[in-house]
DNA sequence: ATACACCATGGAGTGCACTCCAGGTCAAGT
DNA sequence: ACTTGACCTGGAGTGCACTCCATGGTGTAT
């Protein structure tokens, strides 16, 4: 697969794709006789995996770090094991603070409801300054 | 309260603390008569949620919408509890969205905990290649 | 009253993660 | 062989979200 189709595919700019390859987030890609990038399946699964992962909010750095892991062969395998188990753990931990700010957000929109309750109920008589943040 | 005093509380630094107001992030700050920053609970509360918010991943862009709606006064209710429920939900996709991350990585992880099995079974005999991105 | 730590502003600087560009190469169609 | 469009590289440029800095004002303790 050409440049353009991977990017296509995947929603990835061939900037990007060359920058990614460039800085170590994808190993290097298969090339034709004439040098021009020529993705193989497997380079078509990294770009995927790794779209996937930064879009899900790992950093570039741990990320890198995994494929360098990779491309050292099989001694590695732990430490890559290793390495997706933390970042699992970071990404559960984002979770929840998030799943938590929802929760924040219920609470203020639940207010807002209220507001327009009282707001109804006191139609045409006095105003009451909303004041919640 | 001292910028210096909230920014402590908040672990958000002064600087940040004055960029945030200077671009509409939150409102404007209560000053001394010599017109130094003096944050009122109100104020420190508006830190507090700005900064849940935006570590949330909520972008600059929409909170500083929400503060400029509550300037506004009481007119635009309905339109801050409409933008509340839409980044609510938009919090919720990618919620749903790192939820599917972490079932890719455990499906990886679990590979990998495969491969360490073959791999002490056939310790000392024949050496396959590990393949999996 | 003066020293000194803290705070103010406007503007410049930084690091990240791309994104764009110039100048040149490659390859498919005619 | 030639045109044309996609691709190559190295390097410069961009936008965001801060972060730092120079210069000058504030306010409290001695």
């Amino acid at each position: 697969m050409t440049i353009a189709e991977v990017s296509k595919k995947y929603g990835v700019s061939a900037d990007t794709l060359r920058y990614y390859e460039r800085i170590g987030l994808i190993p290097p890609v298969h090339r034709t006789a004439g040098g021009i990038r020529d993705y193989t399946d497997d380079d078509c699964n990294w770009v995927g995996f790794i779209k996937c992962m930064r879009s899900a909010g790992l950093t570039i750095e741990a990320l890198i770090e995994y494929v360098t892991l990779y491309q050292q062969g099989d001694e590695t395998i732990q430490a890559r094991k290793d390495l997706l188990i933390e970042q699992r753990r970071l990404l559960l931990e984002r979770i929840a603070e998030m799943q938590a700010t929802v929760e924040r957000l219920d609470g203020k929109i639940e207010r807002y409801d209220q507001w327009n309750q009282r707001f109804s109920q006191q139609l045409a008589q006095s105003s009451s300054k909303n004041e919640q943040p």
